[in-house]
DNA sequence: CGATTCTATGTTATCGTTAACATCAATTCC
DNA sequence: GGAATTGATGTTAACGATAACATAGAATCG
């Protein structure tokens, strides 16, 4: 396209205004500079079709205005919500976000990490507290605020924004006993790689043996990520090998829509015959049939905050303030739908 | 963290290996450099914890490595697919994908495509063909390869990757006539900046004009983005308006799930009395029950694609190729399931 | 074996912007 | 009214890497 101009630069703008190229400079970031010589400059940028060039600005100043985020995936809605969060929080600091995706894998993990270093991004934001050791030196060495969210790190790194996986399920869990559920499943959880559901997988056991529950099982369901293909044959499996189980918690929502569609599929009658509980709250648990119980985090909330925490780290940085950085807490919360119910009035119901 | 560092650069990498720095930046790229002088550099570099600046390399080499990419919004999954895609076909090509949301507005996209452009992408990529004449401006001036996916615009500013929205669901809408339905409606793409949703309406009506349908209704959802939410009061309306329709075309698979929802909720048989389509393939919609009809489009197939098309781009415009640009059309296909079937099939069913 | 081609490495000169300091005129103040 | 302050603008020197060209020794060839 058009004649083969090189790109306007700003020494040609400050020529064409009759300034220098500081006075160009401040125009652009709107320092203090007078209106009519900044209508001069703005004259000369339209005509040239000047762009300001950022990677030679961030070269000179040493600010960036990136920060990296390292997501598992953006095929699972809580995670594209949480990145959506950030964006949203960086956008007003005026900070772009730079994403990747580590597919489940530390491996690829720590290579994003070392690549995204070399963009010198001003903060970084990480999924999750478990990382190779190499990755946790680079983060460490980087000189950068780092958050860890979704999770809360019994180590962590720099600063947290996240929640106890387990925590919210052991909640579930109690919450289920509480409607008369004694006989209690959960489906997923069983492959390190899924570190959150492993964890909340952790919850449901710790929560089972507090509250003396004679008997628990696990449906696994193998590696990351889970998606609603595998609900399916969670809760054939389960309904094979513990008939008598009265409610089922997956390790996420998408999960347990599989599993009542498939008992849809049997006849089995949920939550009559089957209760069923997700995680996540995902659009669809709210309008499916039965509406699935959940556990609701604020996953766009959770990405803002980070967002925010990075945007004044990177501030505070500058200040050289190096107070200690405190942990944030999610809130979580159980939001009961039609999927489950009480056990007593389910057994009226029959 | 740690003693007061100023961070290494190339120079003391170099000084400590003892060679130049162009040296150390040819060992780092895998240039040619002996086995001995590259063993002692990466020696350097890992006892200085040296990282590699791109910042300062682009601006020598001009070359950025970015690509940047403009969406309406990840919460849609049919979008994070296609992110997904972009970003692992740029990651093959070692370049880095730069993403912002538009939501659904032109004016931000506008003002997107501006501030990526002071990043000095090297190609960008934006979803659809409709923009501000000013972004379009923008576009074309900035001297590299665009490509505009998810559509099929009539007047392209360089590449496409894309399909019609229209074409479609005129398929769609056919496909329903051939099994014998007559009374077609459609729910959504009543709003202009819907552009895809407007297409595929508008895709719905040259069919019926064309099949010499004797009616055709729209049910209007208002502006973009249509979720779950909004499919059950459309269905409702819907039922209301025109109580005779056989089926029912949705801008998108989430919104026919409402809709279906909606039907379950007033006992309205799906697809006996009402048989309901989709858009999108999402994942959700193979899995409930019914079952949705729908349109697939590889999206995730359709980033890799725009990831490829824009890397291949790249390279010619360094060979200065100046061919004319293919638009690459991405395939289509109806998928029923069964939220559909045939209106002789239903009646004997009746 | 002398001429020629590689190959590994070094030197120099930017790339386009901004920080830091300098200057000068216009205000403000006692 | 002169000193002190403020505000707009200019000058100079990086920022940290790489392109382009230069060089010298090793490998190749007829």
């Amino acid at each position: 396209m058009s004649t083969k101009h090189r790109t306007a630069t700003m020494a040609d703008v400050a020529r064409r205004a009759g300034v220098s190229t500081m006075t160009v400079s401040r125009a652009l970031k709107g320092d203090g500079v007078t209106a009519a010589t900044r209508a001069r400059i703005m004259e000369a940028v339209d005509a040239l079709g000047y762009v300001l060039d950022l990677s030679a600005g961030s070269l000179s100043s040493k600010r960036t205005g990136f920060v990296a985020t390292i997501l598992p995936t953006l095929y699972n809605s809580n995670f594209s919500d949480t990145a959506h969060g950030i964006s949203e929080a960086l956008a007003g600091g005026g900070k772009q976000i730079l994403i990747g995706y580590t597919n489940y894998s530390r491996e690829r993990e720590e290579r994003l990490i070392e690549t995204m270093l070399q963009r010198r991004p001003e903060g970084i934001i990480v999924t999750g507290g478990t990382h190779t050791p190499r990755a946790r030196q680079l983060l460490g060495a980087a000189g950068i605020p780092v958050v860890e969210m979704w999770d809360q790190p019994s180590d962590p790194i720099d600063r947290v924004v996240g929640f106890s996986n387990a925590g919210t399920i052991e909640d579930m869990t109690a919450r289920l006993y509480l409607r008369g559920y004694r006989r209690i499943a959960f489906i997923g959880g069983d492959h390190p790689d899924d570190v959150r559901g492993f964890a909340r997988r952790q919850g449901y056991e710790r929560a089972a043996a507090m509250l003396g529950l004679e008997r628990t099982h696990v449906v696994p369901l193998g590696p990351p990520p889970i998606t609603i293909a595998h609900g399916a044959p969670g809760a054939a499996r389960l309904l094979r090998d513990w008939p008598e189980a009265e409610a089922a918690i997956c390790v996420s929502d998408p999960c347990a829509f599989g599993a009542i569609m498939e008992c849809h599929r049997r006849g089995v009658s949920v939550p009559d015959r089957l209760a069923v509980a997700g995680f996540g709250n995902f659009e669809l648990s709210r309008h499916c049939w039965p509406s699935i119980t959940t556990v609701a985090i604020g996953c766009t909330e959770m990405g803002r905050r980070s967002g925010e925490v990075i945007l004044s780290a990177i501030d505070d940085d500058a200040e050289d303030t190096a107070m200690v950085p405190e942990a944030i807490e999610v809130p979580h919360s159980i939001i009961e739908r039609e999927s489950t119910g009480e056990i007593g009035a389910a057994r009226e119901r029959r």
